[in-house]
DNA sequence: AGATGCTAGTTGTCTATACAACTTGTGTCA
DNA sequence: TGACACAAGTTGTATAGACAACTAGCATCT
């Protein structure tokens, strides 16, 4: 019954939450110290250190070695945005999922893209252009450029089967990424290609990846607004 | 010199978290066991099991009891997205912020303005319009119904100095929030304040902040496309 | 063949202890 | 007054050991 089957250690982190969320322990005040939640509970040491360290990177609290344990600032409680596999998404909502690939080729880089990609102006690189569609609505325009020492194999991928973003991501582990979001009108080809108006505005998402030592590829999303938005919530 | 100033168990995530990066242990590859790596680093089992729920933390790898440690699929590597103050933001740049408040006032809510909020239909609701300012240019449009019962003197506040999300998280300790971000063309209203065309794509952030047992806020906050975008970036 | 039970291996939690590193206040000495 | 030393309190890291909970494969019995 009310065995205590939850943890000490989340025992003494939900004690910790619900003072703080409660707001009975205000940004900056100081936590009891390890010595005194050790007593109160009449645990060891380390099991209140466990759940401390864990609301540190849970963003609750913020140590100083040799002072103390405090409440952290609140303008920095965050939540995750995840890089997601289109085809995954839609298939989630229980719609039908398809992809029309219109092109996927060989180009040399022009200078500036060189740059972005790392290599010189002139190289080689892979080029393709892929529209997503849910339910045979499109929703999503995708131009990509890719490293092709990343993914050597990156153009005899059939991106009807596998999009080009879980392509990359099984063949080209990633380590690190950069992404912006803004708003902005389609060009008129992105236009025509997502069927809509060409005054009607867009979710662009720009996506640089890094894979290892190398820029893998450059992306370039784009989402109808009236079709797609971008939704998260989250939790202190 | 070589002088091991860097934590063990920091040792041992940096050598598990380069085998995956490396592409050397792959998605769903078993990661060697906790005696395993304790043997093979000639230390305690607690530090190599920091280590690794570190790691899990983390989302690099996955634990099963009794089973093993997996490198996890590299599908949800995600990054913080932050609720920052606006202000913050143009100062950190080094720019110089102003605000001018268009309405600060009470108003009945309407029925579904009070079902989000969590009141009944004709509750009294706070209601604020703030435009924001960077060097002078209007860079954010913010639409804002507070629920009065979680910060009754959000009225009485000078959103010239301080700007109504500060505000909010300082009197409303932010317990959960949702939000989502949209692409769309602004009211003739919005674009006369943000000087603006009306055919200029914004970006419209939608944010439902609750406190404690209360949902407290409700924000439209709209970004002229031109002017701003949101960015980040992250890593394995 | 199928069900059962056992065992070795793995992760999950917790303890008691130890020392290192740092902060802060206090007291002493020049 | 100012510089310095010291001590008490706090967090950071690491260890060795213990038991619990779970998994997966193997052997045995029916």
């Amino acid at each position: 019954m009310g065995s205590s089957k939850t943890p000490i250690y989340d025992q003494v982190k939900a004690f910790v939450r619900q003072r703080i969320s409660q707001g009975l322990w205000k940004p900056g005040d100081p936590v009891p110290s390890e010595s005194a939640l050790m007593h109160q509970f009449g645990v060891s040491r380390m099991t209140v250190n466990r759940a401390l360290r864990e609301l540190v990177s849970e963003g609750l609290v913020r140590r100083v070695q040799g002072s103390g344990t405090f409440v952290a600032e609140l303008s920095r409680i965050s939540s995750r945005l995840e890089i997601r596999d289109i085809c995954e998404e839609v298939i989630e909502r229980g719609h039908v999922y398809a992809a029309r690939v219109l092109k996927a080729e060989k180009q040399k880089a022009t200078a500036e893209l060189g740059q972005q990609l790392g290599l010189r102006s002139g190289a080689t690189v892979f080029h393709s252009l892929v529209i997503h569609f849910e339910n045979g609505i499109p929703i999503l325009y995708e131009d990509r450029y890719v490293n092709p020492a990343a993914a050597p194999d990156y153009l005899s991928a059939d991106f009807t089967q596998v999009t080009p973003t879980r392509h990359l991501l099984e063949h080209a582990p990633l380590t690190e990424a950069s992404y912006s979001i803004e708003a902005s009108l389609p060009s008129a080809e992105e236009a025509r290609h997502l069927k809509i108006a060409r005054s009607e505005p867009c979710l662009v998402v720009v996506r640089r990846t890094v894979s290892g030592p190398r820029v893998a590829s450059l992306g370039r999303l784009v989402y109808p607004g009236s079709r797609h938005n971008f939704a998260g919530n989250f939790q202190a």
